[in-house]
DNA sequence: ATCGAAGTGGGGTGGCACCCCGTTTCGATC
DNA sequence: GATCGAAACGGGGTGCCACCCCACTTCGAT
């Protein structure tokens, strides 16, 4: 987000159709859609588009920067629950339906957690790690969540299962499967 | 594998040319290699790479079917095993780690497990489901994992890991992680 | 040696990402 | 409210791709 109110008005104004355009175009088409229809049904030209997005990563952040917003505050909301171990695993799960659900999400995430470092460290994933960090932590604080995991590792996971399934219940039922692990009863 | 043997002599020295250029050029730049180039490597028209495998899918099927033999013979080896549970466990990951390993292996198997009926059902995935499947039910009959864990469950965890890390060691972990899960000790 | 069927591949079509550069529009200034 | 440089625009070009058509070549049974 290069703060939208230092551009010119019409600038201003295309960025807008853009985004808009492109969250439409991605919740039919998932994180692949194409760049050209979605300039085309902002009404500007493609090179309009690829100027203020020099990279289909960041559309896609501008795109799902909301749904972002919202499942970082519900990691704050959750911060201060009884019971951590229990916190961290619904809020995996609602992460989980997000990238499942949000065409795109998921690989888009997954893609700028593969690049080695985005200059631009305001990234959608780096919200999420410190949000769930923050549950993790006192998670493992408490006992419940062995220390040698990461939040490396639980975003992979969830993002992974997320990538895989496109649909909401069965990401939802692969992460509790992962949370718990496959072996009978004595878990929690 | 439509029965190399009853095509044509030309045809079936092409069929095999494009299988190996296919080959080198997946591990080079994985499952979204151009299937031009791949023609253009093999001497072959693109044409002719399309009449053989109609579709990337099918392709693809014939670069990784060593792979998923070799799988499916070590899931049989396995089959015996004094401890179901860790033969499971060893299988999972041994496929994650050929997953990552092999480029485009999991996305491969991912598509195929999202295709709703394909018509030849030989297909790479069902081997492997059969295969796993064995693991899977002797470890629940031993009672080490519990019933309602599924094959599906399973390889659509293990592909969605390998699929988001591309990296052997790192699948191993996650794939380790989710079978266990991420509470402390009692597990096993 | 013949000949029909099986197989081939050059070239066409339409779509895409990405970029160049002549033109338009904005808005600070007076 | 007219001026003008900088900012933004977008049509059109390039090169790549998947996929298909169809006139031509090759195989192999007879």
């Amino acid at each position: 987000m290069p703060d939208t109110r230092s551009l010119r008005s019409d600038a201003r104004r295309n960025y807008e159709l853009i985004v808009a355009a492109a969250v439409a175009e991605v919740a039919r088409s998932g994180a692949d859609a194409s760049l050209e229809k979605i300039a085309r049904d902002a009404g500007v030209g493609s090179a309009t588009l690829h100027r203020h997005f020099p990279s289909r990563q960041a559309l896609l952040e501008a795109v799902f920067h909301d749904r972002v917003e919202g499942l970082c505050a519900q990691a704050r909301e959750l911060a201060t629950a009884a019971e951590p171990a229990r916190a961290l695993a619904d809020w995996l799960r609602a992460l989980a339906v997000h990238g499942a659900t949000a065409r795109g999400l998921a690989a888009s995430l997954l893609a700028s957690a593969r690049e080695p470092a985005p200059p631009s460290s305001s990234t959608c994933e780096f919200m999420l790690r410190d949000a769930g960090g923050a549950l993790l932590r006192r998670a493992q604080e408490a006992g419940t969540v062995r220390p040698e995991v990461t939040m490396d590792d639980l975003l992979t996971m969830v993002n992974a299962v997320s990538l895989a399934t496109e649909d909401g219940p069965h990401a939802e039922r692969l992460v509790t499967l992962a949370i718990d692990g496959i072996h009978p009863a004595p878990a929690r």
